[in-house]
DNA sequence: ATCACTGACGTACACATGTACGTGAAATGC
DNA sequence: GCATTTCACGTACATGTGTACGTCAGTGAT
């Protein structure tokens, strides 16, 4: 737990190109956030900047061009984030939260079938 | 779709509290919050200015005290606030946060149970 | 060599957010 | 009826965030 500062919402769309295709120049990373996505090469710039003061992100200059990896993992930061999540809306109960994506957001077949297999693995583990 | 804007974290304690008892006045909001929470009244009647402003609340002077309610409803945010989530760290994804959420935080077996009969009921819905 | 391009880096700037203080008026304890 | 408490309300202020511009220095094309 090293507790570093949490990652904003644009810096978040950054990071997670980042974590597809690091390690990458910044214009890699520009170029691999969604097209739909308008936004100015050099806030990209600013972003990878930003998480990098944050510890998520390090820099190393090759050459002319600064390469940027990243430094937490996806899964570390996905899982702060819905912990925070959980907290903040759930008091920190998952379940409410697991209700609230399958009844109020609807899923359809297939992941039924994959909850249920899923569910069926747990059991079983839990019987052991 | 009214698209309020959103709620930020220290408004949505605030909230989370006012949703329990509203219509209530500052000091009975800042009272239901969690007591670990230190945080000052006048930051509380902040909160409370800015979720009205927002439009996520509405107040009125009875006598000398205003008094609060939620203008939306607490499942609207948790809606609002869960979609986003989901779309900025899944690509808009149900599923990967489940599975995040059952396997990363683990459930406990009454959950397990529960989960178990939600699906059924979904599955009972789908063939009909 | 020169021009257009690209990138790093510093800087900016408005708006959001967390947090709270000060002032003045009303209510309440004694 | 005076001191104390309690509020509403205006205001403040540091920091975070979204977004981007300007400058200067290499680089490639002509």
């Amino acid at each position: 737990m090293v507790d570093r500062p949490a990652i904003s919402k644009g810096e978040m769309e950054v990071a997670r190109a980042l974590w597809q295709i690091a390690p990458a120049t910044v214009r890699e990373v520009f170029e691999a956030l969604p097209a739909a996505r308008s936004i100015d090469f050099s806030t990209v710039q600013t972003y990878l900047r930003r998480l990098e003061i944050k510890g998520h992100a390090v820099s190393k200059l090759k050459g002319r061009v600064r390469v940027y990896s990243a430094r937490t993992r996806e899964r570390t930061v996905i899982r702060e984030t819905v912990n925070d999540l959980v907290q903040r809306l759930f008091d920190g109960e998952t379940m409410p939260l697991v209700r609230h994506l399958i009844e109020d957001r609807g899923i359809d077949e297939a992941s039924l079938a994959e909850l249920r297999d899923l569910i069926d693995r747990l059991d079983q583990e839990g019987q052991k």
